[in-house]
DNA sequence: TTAGGGTTAG
């Protein structure tokens, strides 16, 4: 029956039309093997079965077969059949035209051999633009930046001209250091070759502009765009985003959203981490009922995003909750979960769900796994477990270099464990020259443990490093007011004068009802701006009769004591809280965020409030989480 | 035949 359909029938179509099984034995029995017979097979997916009648039959091969067999081998990531293809045209001295050379590079890159990839280029006797960008993506998709640009560079060199392809993929490698002068130049070629409207060149330019801090001529290039789709837009929220401007993203996608904008996951996942640094729960909440409904929860990125949402606007549950429901997880996963917990002092957590990591072995642990485990070590109180960590890391148990911010951690435990001379000592033996963070984590272990000797040293060498920043003048006055060196205290401040060093405006905000409510220090703009400062007045004298005492060692200004009290009492973080308090029924939590480190006072002033008002209060500064209840904070007043 | 945006980080 079979023969004699063959005999009314392209045999291929009827190989096609058939079971896997019967086609199988089909071709391997009935019909002379030939190229268009291994098309058939392709199609009906029988891969091995076609390799076998190309390798064992010795068939005759030409470029429809090879293509074929390569173009199944790219598709299914299949390494060691497109090996054998790729070997069966040297064996038999096949000269593959470019096209099929080209198609090489990408199965090489697709299977992650870069080398082999690179060799076939090397050994085209002709390149065209598309086997020149197909090893440029290869390069840049891997990370390998440099490689891709130096390549580029051969190209440009070579003759060939780029096209919108060779463009919109370069670019993704310019955000390095060097990397950037050469895509300015790049962004000055494509200007000149007419490219610069081209969508893809345009969302990878403004991207590459975004990346490196550029934010304005990233909206330039995004605003010149003739047309948008998701990616363009995406890009620029999440350039946004990623530079901490968490209000302009949000405004943007809004804006964008208005104007008929679509939105996919990747849009989600870059909004959710501008609500993250908002601390937006409402709004958060509303992303997510969002995901829900358009059935878009199964992608571990979006995941990954919300668990950090939930946790950095201080609901660590939810996060635990979606955490636990992942059918899947990445490294990011378990990272964005211990460092939540981390971020929540929760130490004993972190230990735990690191300790299930190992156990599950399905991930491994890379090293933002270990900062998290250790920076939750130190918030948490457990010093002794995270010295441990670190000397089992130092030691290569977990294949994992540690690096300076590692180093950073142990300082930190160190620090906060009161072992200030230890801490000084590990930073002067570590293979890396000490950075400003390394040092400033010592000053403030230094100004908490009232060591004055070392902190002045630590702090002088803090000023000559980074004389720009006023958080250091601060904690160093701080010190030398705890141990009552007045003197020194106005040199510090002279100091930062004759710097001109210029502070950080300090701002705090809460969120009710979806709407954010910011305040800045002595700021007059809210519309209960009276309210809110009787409300920090009448707090103030409350207050006091409970015991608490003004540190005016928080005020930098050399002007009379009345005068420190009154700037104190106009730090945002009080006003925000103030403004909770009123804003919010009796008994319900206080939700408080600030863009810098807490001062020292307002911790204490909270902590009052926490106490009198019998009001919890959560209090998310630039580090971690404060809880505070009862007048006792979870960070246990070291942070 | 080749292409752009994404999640964690003392």
């Amino acid at each position: 029956m079979i023969r004699k359909l063959s005999l009314f029938y392209d045999a291929n179509q009827v190989i096609s039309s058939m079971s896997n099984q019967f086609a199988r034995q089909l071709s391997l029995t009935s019909f002379p093997p030939n190229s268009q017979n291994l098309n058939s097979l392709c199609s009906n997916g029988q891969l091995r079965e076609a390799l076998v009648e190309m390798a064992v039959q010795g068939l005759e091969m030409k470029f429809e077969g090879y293509y074929t067999l390569l173009n199944e081998c790219v598709n299914r990531r299949a390494f060691r059949e497109g090996q054998r293809v790729h070997a069966h045209m040297t064996k038999t001295c096949y000269l593959p035209p470019m096209h099929l050379r080209t198609r090489l590079i990408v199965f090489y890159n697709n299977c992650e051999c870069l080398n082999d990839a690179q060799r076939v280029l090397d050994e085209m006797p002709v390149r065209n633009v598309v086997s020149w960008t197909a090893m440029i993506s290869a390069y840049s998709k891997r990370g390998y930046a440099s490689e891709a640009l130096n390549l580029f560079l051969q190209m440009l060199r070579s003759g060939t001209e780029p096209n919108e392809f060779t463009f919109a993929t370069v670019l993704t490698s310019c955000s390095g250091a060097w990397g950037f002068d050469l895509g300015r130049q790049i962004h000055s070629l494509i200007i000149k070759t007419k490219f610069e409207s081209h969508i893809f060149v345009g969302s990878s330019l403004l991207d590459m502009y975004a990346k490196a801090g550029r934010i304005y001529e990233a909206r330039g290039v995004f605003d010149c765009l003739p047309e948008r789709d998701v990616v363009s837009c995406t890009a620029i929220i999440s350039g946004y985003a990623q530079l901490g401007l968490d209000e302009e993203a949000l405004e943007l996608f809004r804006l964008l959203q208005r104007e008929g904008m679509t939105s996919n996951y990747v849009t989600y996942a870059s909004v959710l981490t501008a609500l993250s640094g908002l601390a937006a729960l409402d709004l958060g909440r509303q992303v997510h009922n969002h995901v829900l409904r358009r059935e878009l929860p199964s992608y571990v990125v979006l995941q990954n995003s919300l668990i950090d949402m939930y946790s950095k606007c201080g609901n660590l549950s939810y996060s635990r909750r979606i955490f636990d429901s992942m059918p899947e997880r990445t490294v990011i996963s378990w990272n964005a979960m211990l460092v939540g917990y981390s971020k929540h002092g929760m130490g004993k957590e972190v230990v735990k769900l690191f300790k299930l990591m190992k156990e599950e072995n399905k991930v491994r642990p890379d090293s933002v796994t270990f900062l998290a485990v250790l920076s939750g070590c130190s918030h948490g109180g457990m010093e002794d477990r995270g010295l441990e960590y670190f000397y089992a890391m130092a030691e290569g148990e977990n294949g994992i270099e540690p690096e300076l911010e590692h180093y950073g951690c142990v300082v930190d435990l160190l620090g906060r464990a009161g072992r200030v001379e230890e801490a000084f000592e590990f930073i002067k033996k570590m293979r890396f020259e000490p950075t400003a963070a390394i040092w400033g984590s010592l000053l403030g272990a230094c100004r908490v443990h009232s060591n004055v000797e070392i902190g002045e040293f630590v702090g002088f060498r803090l000023l000559h490093i980074e004389p720009e920043n006023a958080g250091n003048y601060v904690i160093l006055s701080n010190l030398y007011a705890s141990a009552g060196r007045w003197e020194d205290v106005r040199n510090v401040r002279e100091l930062m004068v004759e710097k001109a060093v210029i502070k950080e405006p300090g701002r705090s905000w809460i969120e009710l009802d979806q709407i954010l409510h910011t305040f800045h220090a002595s700021d007059r703009s809210h519309p209960r701006r009276e309210e809110v400062s009787a409300k920090v007045k009448e707090l103030s004298v409350k207050l006091k009769e409970a015991g608490y005492v003004p540190d005016l060692g928080c005020v930098l200004y050399d002007v009379d004591e009345e005068q420190k009290e009154k700037v104190l009492l106009g730090h945002s973080e009080k006003m925000a809280l103030a403004f909770g308090l009123i804003a919010t029924p009796e008994g319900v939590p206080v939700r408080v965020i600030k863009n810098l480190r807490i001062c020292v006072d307002c911790h204490n002033f909270a902590k009052f409030v926490s106490k009198i008002y019998g009001r919890e209060v959560s209090l998310r500064d630039k580090n971690r989480f404060h809880h505070i209840v009862g007048g006792t904070c979870s960070c246990g007043d070291y942070w």
